[in-house]
DNA sequence: AATATAGTGTTATTTCTTTAACAATGTTTA
DNA sequence: TAAACATTGTTAAAGAAATAACACTATATT
């Protein structure tokens, strides 16, 4: 089954929000429902749940325990994944404290710094090793993701270096274009040119100016 | 001129990049050149710069200066635009820190908490305020666009009172989908959801599992 | 029980984005 | 100078994503 990148992405969302419903002791939501909490249409909820070939059987909405269960069947790797977080920044920190814990089956297992003050220290319960380790870790810990957050002159490097040890994708927060094997997944994530997609769009309605 | 979003979105990307260039005296730079850099084709590239209506009238590529001050014309508003950023955690202080002094023309220029120990102390110059001076200070400082780093638990009713004091554009990097008035330009990035993006192609390809 | 209603599942259409194709033009080389 | 070449600008086609249209069905209503 190959699901859209799209509807992968909503997958996720669809699933943080039937979370939050169900710990508030609803258990069954309309499609009109949950588009609105995402502010997105009806159809395109059915049509995302269609593709990943669910069907509700009933007219009182979705099972909201089913769609998670299926969510997670699509979404989750059947074995645990390992992730480590490259650069212990402000942005590190932010990422390894939100996300630890949140995933079941991705588990930050390290992260790395070339900063001596910062190795050996623990974040969240997750330890910083040295850079030099990156590696020889990635290797012995079975870390499959890598996400990056360190400062723009290290991204090249790092990113050849973790190619080189075998990660099989890569979440990138920096600022520098990577240009890695076509065999290790990569996303991108700029935030300044969103701030500067922002600022177009306002400027077009801008009653400003 | 109306131009696409991921349009956009690239100017931005190739601004950084002609920037860079022109830094390491490099004066101009053919389309491919730039495509390879960001990991794009040479067609996109040029395309987009017709788009934006940018002739080269020369054989010997792009002149870099022309270029970056053609994306300024676009990307750029044409006064300076006041930003600020809600919520002084590790995530608020890395956009603080990384953004201040990258364009001339979007300051941030104050950030907001609700922590008592937060308020008042300064972050790469920017001065922190008590959550409660947010509508104040965004009219008397003039706050077109906001930057949303709140916990989830507060990040509605901070939306609200952001579009009552008459806010812009939102970018929103809480898990709290927005749900705001349609004259406000929202943007919203979420890092989880990204990562179980990336968790899951990496899965398809996966020699793993 | 027949009819209306409200919701789902699916196909078709439209819109947006990328990629391909190619004409036009300046540059280099023989 | 003429031929080959490389690069740009633009139009056309393909592909991806969102939206619309609508058939179907369980539930509620009279």
């Amino acid at each position: 089954m190959k699901l859209p990148g799209k509807t992968i992405e909503r997958l996720s969302q669809y699933r943080r929000i039937l979370l939050n419903c169900q710990m508030r002791g609803k258990t069954h939501i309309y499609s009109h429902e949950l588009a609105h909490l995402l502010n997105i249409t009806a159809v395109q909820v059915r049509r995302d749940i269609m593709l990943m070939g669910y069907s509700s059987s009933q007219k009182k909405g979705y099972d909201i325990k089913d769609l998670v269960h299926v969510i997670g069947i699509i979404l989750d790797p059947k074995s645990s994944q390992n992730v480590a977080v490259i650069g212990v920044g402000n942005l590190g920190r932010a990422i390894t404290s939100y996300f630890k814990g949140k995933r079941s089956k991705l588990n930050i297992v390290a992260t790395f710094d070339n900063d001596p003050a910062k190795v050996n220290t623990v974040i969240s319960g997750v330890q910083c090793y040295p850079i030099q380790q990156l590696s020889e870790m990635v290797k012995s810990l079975d870390i499959s993701i890598a996400i990056l957050t360190v400062t723009p002159d290290h991204a090249a490097m790092v990113a050849e270096s973790l190619v080189m040890s075998g990660i099989k994708g890569i979440l990138n927060f920096t600022s520098v274009p990577l240009n890695i094997s076509p065999h290790v997944y990569l996303e991108e994530y700029d935030m300044v040119t969103s701030i500067e997609k922002v600022a177009y769009f306002v400027k077009k309605n801008g009653s400003g100016a």
